[in-house]
DNA sequence: GGTGGCATATGATTCAAATCACACGCTGGG
DNA sequence: CCCAGCGTGTGATTTGAATCATATGCCACC
């Protein structure tokens, strides 16, 4: 089957500074859902990149548990894997899809004799690593408003950003469900800490409004539009090492099995 | 100052690989609380190892709010600033410490010369992206008993880790107050889901207890030793880019300026 | 020996997100 | 046109973690 190169780099511009040879050394490979494509502890042949669906590396807990490590919709997964003489964990299909194979041999041999794409490879890695430390940042904070604020300020620019997915969809990145999503974000328009225009969401300052009418009084709502940001004090996220400032509040209904 | 590299290599085995032309270019720059280390919008110089004290990379929300996109307290951060024009953020120091900074043109020049180090550095992002990824999905989980499971597989061996830190700092990491952790340990401990030994803990398998008293009779107390994990139906951790199955929850205390 | 600081641990209360329930609008397919 | 599915949005209730309060033990320092 060949591989529409021109489509692959629209749909997933990472794979641009693939080189001709390991282009043509890749392989499309469809799943089904609830396969397991490759085994723990298992010598790892390729590297991985979703094309579509959903590959989960796991683990299984004593009495059968599943451990999600990780996780991909789109993109390299299992990048560590380069090096590794095995995988330490299952890579399991969790729905159907398709994985875009590289052997690991010709990467291996692409990242020594191509400096370009040596660089690349870098390069995407290290903005994956930026990336999920400040999703780690995020998913660290307390409360629904102070989520927003961050998502907006770090993946936006100049405090406003214009989404380009639904609500629900941004609620589940914020790691929030869709119904505090709408509370806050009314909530936060409400108080003058958004505006929102469609699809544009922007930080406003604070507002100390001026009334003509009463010039020298300040506003006495006792709630700032825009919330207080934690951790200025030397708060570590999860994951720190030492003492939380503000730790993280994991969900409720343990889902037992009882 | 001559940097002593053998202690060095002691504290971050990461810094192992530098090779000595990177080594003889370095220089360690102390910082104190507060302090502007690097401005949003100036051109990188260095890439930086955080030796002691925290460095964190910020932006300020209108209004004045500070949003930590990375914090570190021991290795590099900011990598993606190798080949960036600009940081995208401020480079802060929240406390004290010292920083390793490698000017960025010898880094540059080390990757493009060093195979070795070329190599090893792949392997830290690599590792660094699966490490976070799978700190991202343990956030994710809504109960505290989920966080513990699944730390405790993902970071341990066969079910079991040795603890290598006080109970309040691993309540950190987990993103959790430390009083929920005793809790939730004790709670596992009763059913019988993991047993503590000291600093070891072990997950167990759920038990159907025999009662040669009364056979053909099963555990009824409506309660698994273990929690079930979520996500087993296609659950999309805080990032996904469709619906979630178990959106994450925040915090409480919106820390009003009320 | 006394004191302070911090870790370990527990109980009571508070709190905001999760959950449950529902309404309405839009779109695609029959 | 009707229906199903999904997104947008809101209100009521439940829930488990966060917060508050406290006790005890250990260790370092004076």
């Amino acid at each position: 089957m060949p591989i529409d190169w021109e489509q692959l780099r629209i749909e997933q511009p990472a794979l641009g500074p693939i080189p001709v040879i390991l282009r043509d050394a890749a392989r499309i490979r469809v799943f089904k859902k609830g396969q397991l494509l490759y085994r723990r502890g298992q010598l790892p042949e390729a590297m991985l990149c979703v094309l579509s669906g959903e590959i989960r590396l796991v683990r299984h807990a004593p009495g059968g548990a599943e451990i999600v490590l990780q996780r991909s919709r789109s993109g390299f997964v299992a990048e560590a894997s380069l090096d590794a003489q095995t995988y330490h964990c299952d890579v399991v299909a969790a729905t159907d899809g398709r994985l875009l194979l590289f052997p690991r041999f010709a990467f291996q041999a692409a990242l020594e004799n191509e400096p370009v794409f040596n660089r690349a490879w870098i390069n995407l890695l290290a903005r994956e690593v930026r990336r999920l430390r400040a999703k780690g940042e995020l998913l660290s904070l307390n409360s629904a408003a102070a989520r927003i604020l961050h998502y907006v300020e770090a993946e936006g620019s100049d405090g406003a950003i214009i989404l380009n997915q639904t609500r629900k969809s941004w609620a589940a990145e914020l790691g929030l469900t869709h119904e505090v999503l709408y509370r806050t974000l009314r909530q936060l328009r409400e108080r003058g800490g958004i505006t929102i225009e469609g699809e544009r969401i922007t930080l406003c300052a604070p507002r100390v409004p001026y009334d003509p009418d009463h010039p020298g009084e300040k506003d006495q709502s006792g709630w700032d539009p825009l919330p207080q940001m934690p951790g200025g004090g030397g708060a570590s996220p999860a994951g720190g090492i030492d003492g939380p400032d503000q730790p993280r509040r994991p969900g409720r209904r343990e889902q037992s099995g009882g």
